[in-house]
DNA sequence: AAGACGAAAGTGGTTGA
DNA sequence: TCAACAACTTTCGTCTT
């Protein structure tokens, strides 16, 4: 088997066999072959030649074998209404081992309401998982497309957001303050530039709440997130402020150097971003006013010009304005 | 008149006892 | 849990272009 399976083997990912029964790899002529799922690839199990890719699964992901149990699982028509709480469900079986007529039930009758207790319990805690997840859902639908995230990334989000479910996050953290922070949380990760307080704005959430939230979910959920560099944000901020990619350049060199020189640890990254873009701009004739900057990087101007003295200082950068 | 500057006081978050 | 602390903000008067 090839590296690259074994590999992804230990990742667990999703395999389907006995799909391909019949099928022969075209280059060793093995006739295990696999569907890798995550992937949507085809892949030979013995020599690893990837038989085709960006496949995409056209069918229901669930499987029937009678007529009416296909119209049965079928999903298409009016969706249910899921604003009406416990619609159709609400019935609850009693405790009493008792009939309607108060009669004591016999010991057959009785271990048939108590399976039935328990079916209902567990029916009673999937629903009102799935219910958590569909509210959760929708937030992340409305949030992702009021920031332009892309939709790969609110996947990720979901992933991370069941998993925080799973971990048992606090009761007292609302769903939408776990949807926003595991959408920055993702963001972080990916590098998208979205700052804490872009989130909480976006989510009506207050930016303690938020925070609290964010920090609860990469203790509980095992997440690493890379600390944020002032370098994910020239791009964004340029671009807003519509200057060239030379001067973006130019800012992201200062930014380096500027690491190097140990100017940049504790501070933020936002503001230091901004003033670097200020100086570059400055050196590559495409000035920006401090204000303009500050607007862009949601900084005051104080800050850019607190940052950018500490540059021109520490780096020998003459850079008057 | 707009932009840049810097002092001073205030705020929210982190850290270490 | 609390105080010290560093970073950042707000505000405002002054200087520069």
């Amino acid at each position: 088997m090839s590296e690259a399976l074994e590999t992804k083997g230990k990742n667990q990912m999703n395999y389907s066999k006995s799909l391909f029964k019949g099928v022969h790899c075209i280059e060793c002529g093995s006739t295990d072959i696999i569907w890798d799922e995550t992937r949507g690839e085809i892949i030979c199990n013995n020599c690893g030649l990837v038989i085709k890719e960006h496949m995409m699964d056209m069918g229901p992901e669930w499987r029937s074998y009678t007529a009416e149990e296909r119209k049965k699982r079928s999903r298409v028509g009016s969706p249910i209404n899921y604003s009406i709480h416990d619609k159709g469900l609400s019935t609850m079986i009693g405790r009493e081992n008792r009939d309607t007529y108060g009669k004591k039930l016999g010991p057959s009758r009785r271990a048939e309401i108590y399976r039935l207790r328990k079916w209902q319990r567990r029916i009673r805690i999937h629903s009102s998982r799935e219910r958590n997840l569909i509210r959760a859902l929708s937030e992340l639908d409305r949030l992702a497309s009021q920031m332009g995230i892309p939709r790969s990334i609110k996947e990720e989000v979901a992933m991370i957001y069941r998993k925080a479910l799973e971990s048992g996050i606090s009761r007292s953290t609302s769903i939408e303050e776990l949807v926003a922070a595991a959408l920055y949380a993702v963001c972080r990760i990916r590098k998208i530039p979205r700052t804490l307080d872009e989130v909480a704005e976006k989510s009506h959430i207050r930016k303690i709440k938020l925070g609290k939230a964010f920090r609860q979910l990469v203790r509980k959920v095992n997440v690493t997130i890379p600390i944020s560099s002032p370098i994910d944000f020239i791009p964004r901020f340029s671009n807003e402020l519509e200057l060239s990619g030379k001067v973006a350049n130019r800012a992201k060199e200062i930014l380096d150097e500027a690491k190097e020189e140990g100017i940049t640890a504790g501070k933020d990254p936002t503001g230091m971003a901004a003033a670097a873009l200020y100086v570059a701009g400055i050196i590559e004739n495409e000035r920006r006013t401090q204000r303009e900057i500050a607007r862009v990087a949601r900084v005051t101007e104080v800050t850019v010009r607190n940052r950018y003295k500490e540059i021109v200082r520490e780096l020998g950068i003459s850079a008057t304005p």
